[in-house]
DNA sequence: GAATCATGCAACCTCGCAGTTGCATTTATC
DNA sequence: GATAAATGCAACTGCGAGGTTGCATGATTC
């Protein structure tokens, strides 16, 4: 076998799995209402329930589901301090969800310029 | 007026909106069929609606759906030839969407800066 | 220990999404 | 021009997401 292994091709298949992965994180994104309970905690550091509920139109319930469903997806925690529970960003996710954009845009890319390699020869 | 306007805070309120703006591309990247059909449209080039059909345990009409919903979010579009309506990748609302993430990331950094810099003094 | 504040739990409602089936329409092909 | 292929259009079903109201529970504070 050769010394060296092909890296130039690092697998379609890993790549659609590093996707499908993450489609529970686009979803919980895919919400005007997280979107910015996430803005409010990424700027705000750790804030109770009602904290957040309140500049929202919506009920602490809602409010409450919404977080549930960002807990889900891993792109929050939340910690019991005293009577209230305070949640937290959780940046791990967020950035392996970038990191999945940005590998798409790339296989874009690789894709394009073998289009064009083979319409010029 | 001074000469350069000061470019070190660029508007919380500027990137809650790009956030909000990019709501529908993440709502339409979160579903596993959605992501699966972009893949290989990035993949393979343009394809007709059978020939992503084919691969694909549901029926070509859903698959008509999801393609019409990926292009509501701007993330494909259509061009008729012939007999047959070849779909395309369209790069744009995802380098977008992908810029988002990262504007978030950073908010964070900032802030965790900020926080630990309180902490210390 | 009684009032209060923050949260938990459960039932309920509405609406849109994902998927299907059936049939009509446009375009190639022979 | 008849047949087949690719798509369009419309109605229908099932189900889960988003939101609400009402009440119960745990932690503080006086």
């Amino acid at each position: 076998m050769s010394p060296r292994t092909e890296p130039t091709v690092p697998k379609a298949h890993a790549k659609a799995a590093t996707l499908r992965k993450s489609a529970p994180v686009f979803a919980a994104l895919g919400d005007p209402t997280r979107l910015r309970l996430l803005g409010a905690l990424c700027a705000g550091g750790a804030m109770s329930i009602t904290q957040l509920t309140a500049g929202s139109a919506i009920t602490r319930q809602a409010v409450t589901r919404h977080l549930d469903i960002l807990a889900g997806a891993g792109l929050v925690s939340d910690v019991r301090q005293g009577r209230e529970r305070l949640w937290q960003f959780e940046p791990t996710r967020l950035h392996e969800a970038r990191r999945s954009l940005e590998a798409i845009g790339q296989q874009w890319d690789q894709a394009l310029q073998r289009l064009r390699t083979a319409v010029e020869r």
